[in-house]
RNA sequence: GCGCCCGUAGUUCAACGGAUAGAAUGGUGGUCUCCGAAGCCGCAUAUCCAGGUUCGAUUCCUGGCGGGCGCACCA
């Protein structure tokens, strides 16, 4: 995994968080992309180029090094790229030996997954690759075929338009020299092999039919909008009426502005990024020295660093192309998540020092401005909450609680808490109590957690 | 060629059709005998261009210009 692929993992895990707060059910399912293409490469360069000497030392490396050789030789050669394709064919047929070498390259991935998973406290229910529905493909195909939904041209098993809607808003059409030309969805190669549009109706028919889904949303990049339009399309052609929404979110780019891509381009390794995170933090916990222990400030680097990474990812607008920056990602400074936990921090700290003595009272008074803001602010939460999943905008709530604690910040310099009295005290302490919450809660639904001193 | 997305301070990003377009960073001036200074309080700089709809447009529409991505057997 590169730094590409952080942004779906985190607005996916987000807005899960998000809905099951809203009352929701959501089952949530990585669809691990374990049997395409990029499976038949690995293989034959298993066979021909494996450094098993690398491969035990840095699994992911060699495979990921095996995977770009092989790539770069199928574009400087057609003959390579044909074998690649053999390879997937005999895979997706059952051959043993490709079986073989595919489920030890699935198990080596996953566990680096768990590794990146584990740091950044990311949990799926279900992790369903597309090698899940294998079987499921070929019936599905003929299915299609039989219903007329699908046809057979020029070898392969492709879905037309059926001219239903406006061309203009057909997305098995394309305009070319004012002629509209048909641009269709393949499910079925020429040579037998099947493609992601198979699978993913595949997966829809499962969704749909196992898990009894009233919506389903997937949080996949920008690039691929003409595929979800043409697979959705052509799932509701057989008949399916369960809302399906495309989540999509901007590339990350590299410093030359052109996207990460793993087949070429040189890429930055996001286990990479986050090491470096918690490396950071935990050197200014260091320079802090509040006393802590040293495990204490590594759980604490932990969660400053990948919710550092979190953070400057979803407090933007996921439709954005963004320049991948170190700095950027991995500062702890400004409008970041150390800011928030930093003012989550000060509302922990202040009950400490009450060591839990201390009942609060509806005893009320709001007559300083700070006071006042903060109430106001905290106020919008509910409101904030809802408006997220308008438009499946993470951002808006990151933003909202960054507001939070910048304005609980000028509250904490303006209204001193412990040394007021009365209603006056009593008044802060809730505001403290109430921003405590709704900070803890609302790092929650991003993903990010907290720490108590920091 | 056609489609989708984007264009906002030097830079990186925000902004349900609504009030004086917000932050961060960089620059710069203050602020710790006072609940935690990863903080707080100041100063400066921006909506690509031209039309249109509207009481009101960064937002919606049309046309340019600029960038990214996608468009028959990769995912």
């Amino acid at each position: 995994m590169h730094v590409g692929h952080i942004r779906s993992t985190f607005i996916g895990d987000s807005l899960a968080r998000v809905a099951r707060f809203i009352g929701h059910k959501v089952i949530t399912d990585n669809h691990v992309g374990d049997w395409g293409t990029q499976f038949g490469m690995i293989i034959h360069g298993w066979k021909t180029q494996l450094d098993h000497e690398a491969l035990k030392n840095d699994p992911i490396h060699e495979l990921v090094r095996v995977y770009k050789a092989v790539n770069a030789a199928t574009k400087a050669d057609e003959a390579v790229l044909e074998v690649c394709k053999g390879e997937l064919v005999k895979l997706q047929q059952g051959d043993a030996e490709n079986l073989g070498t595919w489920k030890e390259c699935v198990r080596l991935t996953l566990e680096q997954l768990e590794k990146v998973y584990g740091a950044l406290d990311i949990k799926f229910d279900h992790y369903l690759g597309e090698s899940f529905y294998n079987d499921a493909l070929a019936p599905l195909v003929a299915d299609m075929l039989e219903k007329g939904i699908a046809t057979i041209s020029e070898g392969a098993t492709v879905v037309f338009s059926d001219g239903s809607v406006k061309p203009e808003n057909d997305p098995f059409l394309i305009k070319e020299k004012d002629e509209w030309k048909a641009a269709p969805c393949i499910i079925r190669k020429g040579d037998g092999g099947f493609l992601y549009a198979t699978t993913d109706l595949a997966t829809i028919d499962h969704r749909v039919k196992d898990w009894k889904a009233d919506e389903i949303w997937y949080v996949v990049g920008a690039p691929q909008q003409l595929h979800f339009r043409q697979v959705f399309a052509a799932a509701h052609r057989r008949g399916i009426t369960t809302e399906m929404i495309h989540i999509a979110f901007g590339s990350i780019l590299g410093p030359d502005g052109k996207m990460f891509k793993t087949r070429s381009g040189e890429t930055v390794g996001l286990l990479e990024v986050i090491d470096e995170a918690i490396e950071r933090a935990r050197a200014a916990a260091d320079e802090k020295d509040q006393g802590l222990s040293a495990a204490e400030k590594d759980e604490i680097a932990r969660i400053i660093g990948a919710g550092a990474v979190k953070y400057a990812e979803l407090s933007q607008n996921r439709l954005t192309d963004y320049k991948f920056s170190w700095d950027k990602m991995l500062s702890l400074q400004g409008n970041t998540a150390p800011y928030l936990l930093n003012a989550y921090v000060r509302t922990r700290s202040i009950f400490r020092k009450l060591d839990g003595a201390v009942t609060l009272t509806d005893e009320l008074t709001l007559t300083e401005p700070a006071e006042r803001a903060l109430a106001m602010k905290l106020a919008q939460f509910a409101e904030n909450a809802h408006d997220i999943l308008v438009d499946h905008r993470p951002n808006l709530l990151a933003n909202y609680l960054y507001e939070l604690a910048d304005t609980y910040h000028s509250f904490y310099e303006a209204c001193n808490v412990l040394r007021a009295e009365g209603a006056v005290r009593n008044t802060r302490l809730t505001l403290c109590e109430a921003t405590s919450r709704v900070l803890k809660t609302g790092l929650g639904l991003l993903g990010i957690q907290t720490t108590e001193r920091m």
